[in-house]
DNA sequence: ATGGGTGCAAATTGTTTGCAACTTA
DNA sequence: TAAGTTGCAAACAATTTGCACCCAT
């Protein structure tokens, strides 16, 4: 499905689905979570799956443009991902002292935003909230 | 004000107030809105402020552990803050195509966030919410 | 066949760091 | 005066880019 998604979000713009630019795709929708750049190469070097550095770097702004990954955590040096299409969205509870990141979801939430939105006369796309503070873990040993 | 603060917040970490880091301080309370490190270096040196480029760069993360200041908008390659002490705080819309920011307030946000924390049993410090999509300037344009 | 795409390695950019000289408490 | 701080320039790390060859359409 996010293939075609994909395909068709090229196709729009004149851009070629390249065996890379699948490649890449696949293994972004091949797991859960959040990852980077340069993991996400390792982990496709690790399984024989042949891609350069330029080339994710080439191909993540178009996911996210495509919609089906969002950029998430812009905390750390270098940016982080996750895969958006299929999944609830959902916002972040980011532990500062272990790194955890504990994901939420509140439709009262959304419904607030859109509110925001709207008094203010804006057209949202995508939003990103982040918490960041304690977990449960931590935030007793402080 | 924010001096004393700082100063405080110097004094209990074993540092020092330096004149740098006051210049530092008062350049960033100076004025109302987000910067950049090499804007605000930028700027006090076409003011004749004596600073270093790794001076903003070490007591930046000063500020913002003391409170005083906040990183946002971490979308762009480099950081951006502002000051927060003496501020509301607020929450960002951010428009995609002319990049103006929009900040926005709402206490039923802030009072939904507490719940999120409190589910997850998760102690918040501060908080991020940005939502990205076109201002009423540009949302007819596209 | 044509225009976009790839890999590589070199270039850029934002940020960090080592060090000798200097300030602050 | 002891410990932290500064400025500089060199070092880093993440990301971007130029270019010659390659491959979707």
């Amino acid at each position: 499905m996010e293939r075609e998604i994909f395909r068709e979000f090229l196709y729009k713009k004149g851009l070629k689905l390249t065996k890379e630019r699948q490649r890449i795709l696949d293994e972004v929708f091949a797991f859960h979570g959040h990852f980077d750049p340069e993991g996400l190469l390792k982990s496709m070097r690790s399984r024989n799956i042949k891609v350069s550095k330029a080339s994710i770097y080439r191909t993540l702004p178009l996911l996210v443009e495509s919609g089906l990954v969002e950029q998430v955590e812009k905390n750390d040096k270098h940016a982080h991902y996750e895969h958006t299409f299929g999944h609830e969205h959902h916002d972040h509870l980011i532990c500062l002292k272990c790194g955890a990141v504990i994901e939420v979801f509140s439709p009262k939430l959304e419904a607030i935003q859109d509110e925001l939105c709207r008094e203010s006369n804006f057209k949202g796309r995508t939003h990103t909230l982040e918490i960041k503070g304690y977990c449960c873990n931590c935030k007793e040993t402080r």
